[in-house]
DNA sequence: ACAGCCTATTTGAACGTTCATATGGTTGTA
DNA sequence: TACAACCATATGAACGTTCAAATAGGCTGT
């Protein structure tokens, strides 16, 4: 038993390749009886085109790239693990594939990107982890390359609406608004705000979230500034500076990440014993939601499917050259939504001695 | 300036294809002279072989499998991510690249082998969350597909060594073992096992560590058989079997899962007040990092690497036809070990009424 | 009756490699 | 000198598909 291939098939049915080729690419041009036997034909026989003889022919390889970003840095962890699944189930339903590959460096990987490419190994591209003076995307762009980012491009922040490239996103700054606002109607005045160093887009744009909420609830500027801590993200990091904003007088803390909120959370124990914690993390991991703590949940499924979206009705125009459907939307941002929880009494022990 | 391919890089440097195809595959067979001077032009090109041509010529496409499994199944979470990233880092290394695909039942998963494989698009695969009764790595050795498994054979439990596949695998039991002998140490005589249903082999292998370790400290087997619960996995599943542990005289609790330690520690805090909860987790995964949960850690980077390792030097030989050097071990089990952690004091509050 | 057009199908060539084999040149041995 | 053996390089064919152009046949209109 060979393998089926379109030239064997072709003669066991009495036609050419190229008929079968047609039913398979351009149905229309077949005549309907004609269509309906070689069809037979083909599911009988279980035949599938080889990829590698169509892309060598077709220079297409229905395959899409990813970048693994390295750990701690990018999408990670359970997020990463819904978003690829999302990612991969889109682009599978497309007929596409996803290849993962792995780059220490925005350089490295725009060198990986040479190499891919040239290969013709992949047709195009899904950046995460966009942030300012990404020369990334400035060289997809140059050298045509289809793509689709899960990130604004921050260096166009004043509008990113006008980018030159696709991008969906997540509106954080949204998210950490109506957790500000949950906060103010709770009765809270004093609500500091735990961030990351300025710089990094989705951390700026939280923060932002955050303090538009207390400016339009007539805080002044002073204020707020006191109210806001930047810091790298971890437990500890957030314990430390979830204090001072204590002793600057916070009742509440809103973070920018799940990690912070935790540390946070921690303090605010610590200093209002019996009273829930009020803080809200982001990005609403597992470890939010086992230990009871409101987060900002990102619709991170829906971004991954509409990045898929874009890309491949992008690379299906430059194929069919322009037809093919309603275009989606080039620039999405998608809401970010507060998940409330109430913390459960994890840990009443003080860190002493010996333990596990 | 059009693309550079074999024949046009032969033709401007005065050889022919062959010679050039010789040295990228088998410089021995040609003059150093000209290797040398062919090798400059290759680099000063920037010529890449194409995929497509290769492939279609080899019937290699260079290209490693991976089903994602759907969420909470098999591997999630960080575990994922850092087992990806392992995974692809290692192929790409090797020169091979990582394909994903989504499936979402092992009969799909077939299916999928069978399209991807007809296709001629994947070289072998990499399976993950092995069971009793896995019809995947039957399939795939009755067709001759090279692969290797992250997870034990289960049903060629009593002497996975003897299989006919390659694997590699984290010894789970002697991770819990650890654990209850520490806390055997520490002076516990009444430990808890909080596992998941049985017939789950990861599972039911963490739950013999934990059972051995306590026969072998003379506990008898009424008093083992009342000292484990088995549920499914959870926060909260983990706080109401934990209760039940507790009535029965546990004072300490090895779990299968940081999920079900994290509602566990909840229990113990309230039954021991003020005494760090003595619980341990399965996964090391952030969470357990940052409630300072002790969890047994996987050296899940150590696996992914040897599973690419395993893969690739079965697929080279399979080329070569034997030659190759050494064979990485086929059947491989690593150490998994516990890491203690002080829990930290997350939350005091009791669960009552709004918050955030 | 025949050019002209449309439809359904076929044919030759090409995509860029590697395999198998052929060529030409040099060396070693009788 | 003749002939085999070897080395370095070259040539033809093949992998399985799609593109572009060619063919055959049916229908229309003058």
């Amino acid at each position: 038993m060979t393998k089926t291939t379109l030239v064997s098939l072709a003669d066991s049915l009495g036609v050419s390749r190229q008929t079968i080729s047609n039913v398979i690419n351009a149905p229309h041009r077949v005549k309907p009886e004609t269509r309906a036997r070689v069809e037979a034909a083909i599911a009988a026989s279980g035949y599938r085109p080889s990829a590698a003889a169509r892309q060598l022919r077709t220079r297409r390889s229905m395959n899409l790239g990813l970048r693994l970003m390295p750990v701690h840095d990018g999408i990670n962890g359970s997020i990463l693990d819904r978003f690829l699944h999302s990612l991969t189930e889109t682009a599978q339903r497309e007929g596409y594939r996803l290849t993962l590959f792995c780059a220490d460096s925005d350089t490295d990987e725009i060198r990986q990107y040479e190499e891919l490419l040239q290969v013709s190994d992949i047709d195009g591209f899904v950046l995460t982890g966009t942030h300012h003076g990404d020369r990334r995307t400035a060289w997809l762009l140059d050298h045509d390359v289809p793509f689709a980012a899960f990130g604004r491009p921050w260096d166009d922040a004043e509008d990113p609406l006008r980018s030159r490239h696709a991008w969906v996103d997540v509106d954080g700054g949204a998210g950490t608004a109506e957790a500000t606002a949950a906060f103010l109607g709770e009765g809270h005045e004093s609500i500091g705000f735990l961030g990351w160093p300025t710089g990094s887009g989705a951390g700026d744009d939280r923060r932002a979230g955050w303090q538009r909420t207390l400016a339009a609830a007539g805080v002044g500027p002073g204020r707020i500034q006191e109210l806001t801590a930047s810091i790298d993200d971890g437990v500890q990091t957030g314990a430390v500076a979830a204090r001072h904003l204590l002793a600057a007088g916070a009742t509440a803390i809103v973070c920018v990440s799940d990690s912070l909120a935790l540390g946070a959370a921690m303090q605010l124990r610590l200093a209002f014993p019996g009273i829930p914690a009020a803080v809200t993390g982001f990005d609403d991991t597992p470890v939010a939601a086992a230990v009871g703590l409101s987060s900002v949940a990102q619709p991170i499924e829906d971004a991954a499917r509409h990045a898929i979206a874009v890309l491949t009705h992008q690379l299906a125009e430059t194929t069919t050259g322009g037809a093919g459907g309603l275009a989606p939307e080039q620039h999405l941002l998608l809401p970010a939504t507060l998940v409330r929880r109430i913390p459960y009494p994890i840990d009443t022990g003080i860190p002493t001695a010996g333990t596990t």
